[in-house]
DNA sequence: ATCTTTTTACGAAAAAAATCGTACCCAATA
DNA sequence: TATTGGGTACGATTTTTTTCGTAAAAAGAT
């Protein structure tokens, strides 16, 4: 099994579902925008998600070329389990109302989780 | 400015929401029921928390009383948008959703979610 | 009164995660 | 060809988090 990424690991998974294909260069410029921690220190953290199993990467070239090992609604969902089951006592409807009422979504968007709730109806 | 609670200060701290106090002793049960450590690891975990200001405690008696010195909807919402941020992209409804997807609601919940909705949209 | 249990305090150790320095390699270019 | 720049590897260190052992105090039981 697949063990969860950590706090660091996920910002470059998430950069990583983002472009598919990325350098440590260019994860490495995207994390400057709102950290600041050496160049070295993202790759040395790239590196062990390679070991771990949770980046692949093309070694053909001098510069790697990585992209995600894992996919991305797979390990959303296990994030997701495991932060309801934490912080919100089990509820993910709590999580839910919770998002929502911060977020505040625009009308569209309202309208988007309406139908997947009526989805969601029909299906059961 | 509070820092974020850990994975593990998290946890005493979803209980202690619900029980609104306890002792370390009545963590340290609910705990066991889902992990196994020993209680000087509950009690120091308590203790370090109590020194962060996350907890606070009543030393009248022998066995002191606990309760959460931080409040849950300002807790969980920095936790939210921390969540938000680096696991779905900032994207709130697609964590929304995502949660919904994998929780499958019962039609009570899904309606009190319908309101919730409507609410939101009447403030908007 | 003595033994046992329950509790806190505290320091230390172990484990996990993040950071960085340095060496070394290769490619472009002056 | 010598130098520079950008890349990886790797070990070491630092920081954070979790875990536990042991001692001392208080309470309770025999």
């Amino acid at each position: 099994m697949q063990a969860k990424p950590t706090e660091s690991e996920l910002e470059i998974l998430s950069i990583l579902w983002e472009l598919k294909t990325a350098t440590v260069r260019d994860i490495h410029e995207r994390l400057a925008l709102t950290k600041d921690t050496g160049y070295t220190t993202t790759l040395k953290i790239m590196q062990i998600m390679h070991a771990k199993g949770l980046l692949l990467r093309d070694e053909q070239n001098r510069t790697h070329v990585y992209r995600p090992a894992v996919d991305e609604q797979v390990t959303r969902k296990g994030l997701v389990s495991d932060f309801v089951a934490t912080a919100f006592g089990g509820s993910a409807k709590n999580l839910v109302m919770q998002a929502l009422g911060q977020a505040k979504p625009s009308l569209e968007e309202l309208d988007e989780i309406r139908a997947f709730l009526n989805q969601l109806e029909k299906d059961q």
